[in-house]
DNA sequence: GTATGGATGTTCT
DNA sequence: GAACATCCATACT
């Protein structure tokens, strides 16, 4: 088993712009700490939820569910869509601004079984592709909500070190279009994704 | 591969 | 009462 050296990312690092980070989050990793073990991901595709966005939840001001999109950037914000799928999202800009990253899709790494097992399908390719799935496969609801992304512990943010599975691949190439399955403000090319990846979320003609 | 409809909780009008 | 950052099963091309 070869060692994986992997530490969290620096919140002094993170892009304080919404869409720059939802950029530098594609690639990265998120890693999910379970008493059965551990699971990971490699993010492949993220939408960002910017300032003066009718599309996002921070719109219209701080609600009790919403409030962790106010926090420093790197915390993460989870609810629950249409009654059936939490969402995974990481806080972005200064404190105080209500903006965040939607984490929407990652190509598995470690603890495989386990997400087949939370999911209850087979499929590698479908175990984490689309926010719902993700949620479901990583085992993540409104208890994690407000948690810090930055530091190890339940569920965080790493940058890959050398070793690690799918590290000798080329660093994907980023594509970028219009996010997916909201009517507000649809037309912004806020969705980035690794291009080419059968691990994104939508239609394939989404992702070239 | 694409299209459709139902389940479901929370927020807002 | 409607809208909603979705998923799944089913039907169809």
């Amino acid at each position: 088993m070869t060692m994986i050296a992997r530490h969290p990312l620096a919140r002094s690092e993170l892009p304080n712009d919404t869409a720059a980070l939802a950029r530098y989050l594609i690639g990265k990793v998120v890693v999910r700490e379970l008493p059965e073990g551990r699971i990971s991901g490699r993010v492949v595709e993220t939408e960002a939820y910017v300032v003066g966005d009718a599309a996002g939840h921070g719109y219209r001001g701080m609600t009790a569910r919403n409030r962790s999109l106010f926090l420093e950037a790197g915390h993460a914000y989870v609810y629950l869509a249409y009654g059936v799928s939490y969402m995974l999202n990481v806080s972005s800009e200064m404190q105080g601004v209500g903006t965040a990253v939607l984490i929407r899709a990652l190509e598995p790494l470690e603890g495989i079984a386990i997400m087949r097992r939370n999911r209850g399908i087979e499929r590698l390719r479908d175990l984490a592709r689309g926010p719902g799935r993700l949620a479901m496969a990583l085992r993540i609801d409104r208890s994690l909500d407000g948690l810090d992304l930055c530091r190890e512990g339940p569920l965080w943010l790493a940058l890959d070190g050398p070793g690690l599975a799918g590290d000798a691949e080329a660093p994907a190439e980023i594509g970028q279009g219009t996010r997916i399955g909201i009517s507000k403000d649809a037309d912004r090319p806020l969705r980035f994704y690794a291009r080419g990846s059968p691990f994104v979320s939508g239609p394939r003609s989404l992702n070239r």
